[in-house]
DNA sequence: TCAATATTTTAATTATTATTGAAATATGGA
DNA sequence: TCCATATTTCAATAATAATTAAAATATTGA
């Protein structure tokens, strides 16, 4: 993973809103939300702020969307999380075996 | 972990310079290293614009510093870091037994 | 105590990011 | 086609964070 990329995905999470839908995203599984039910998840509207932040985590590489009708469905991009992830805690230790990541969520492996 | 906690660790890290900083942090492990040593391994001077950035990490709760003689050491928090990582992946799909993140790295358990 | 190395503080300037509110687009059902 | 629901765009304003450079402090050894 490269340095930017990773800040770019950090800076994206680095705010109140935005990791708040992360987390619900993180949480929904493969699937996604579409943007009415994270507003709701959130206890927000689903207005042009709410589009805003949805629009930072996809930039950034967190989120992927798709349309389903009248429905836009935003879900995580778990590769990209597991890549950030380690990226935070590569060679801890100077890789003398202490845990890093290598993975940490893979929505095919759900029971 | 809180998520105004969460928000000011990952403001902390979305910095080019202090993610480089953070991660030659995790790679010394617990005993971490001295500011010189650190601008050493950015290719940086060891001046006002690092020491910023390196309390900017502390006061996020990611590092904590220590005078030795007349080297002050900064090392990466694991602990927090640990739970940053536990709160970005929880309840991942649910709970339904993806590997959500536990604890990625423990100076301790260093071979 | 003097000088050298190590690190920090401060204040001014510049750059980036967030919020607001209103209008616009797009889709599906009556 | 018309209406209601769903989501997005835009532009102005406000708020926050980053950079710079110079002076200040702290510790050790001569």
């Amino acid at each position: 993973m490269e340095s930017n990329l990773a800040v770019a995905a950090l800076g994206a999470l680095a705010h109140e809103t935005r990791l708040e839908i992360f987390r619900l995203l993180v949480r929904a599984g493969g699937g996604g939300l579409s943007v009415g039910r994270i507003a709701e998840g959130l206890g927000v509207e689903a207005n042009g702020r709410l589009t805003f932040h949805l629009k930072e985590l996809v930039a950034a590489g967190l989120a992927a969307s798709r349309q389903e009708g009248r429905f836009v469905f935003y879900s995580t991009d778990y590769v990209a999380m597991n890549e950030l992830l380690r990226y935070l805690t590569e060679d801890c230790c100077g890789g003398l075996g202490c845990g890093e990541v290598v993975e940490s969520c893979n929505p095919e492996k759900c029971a």
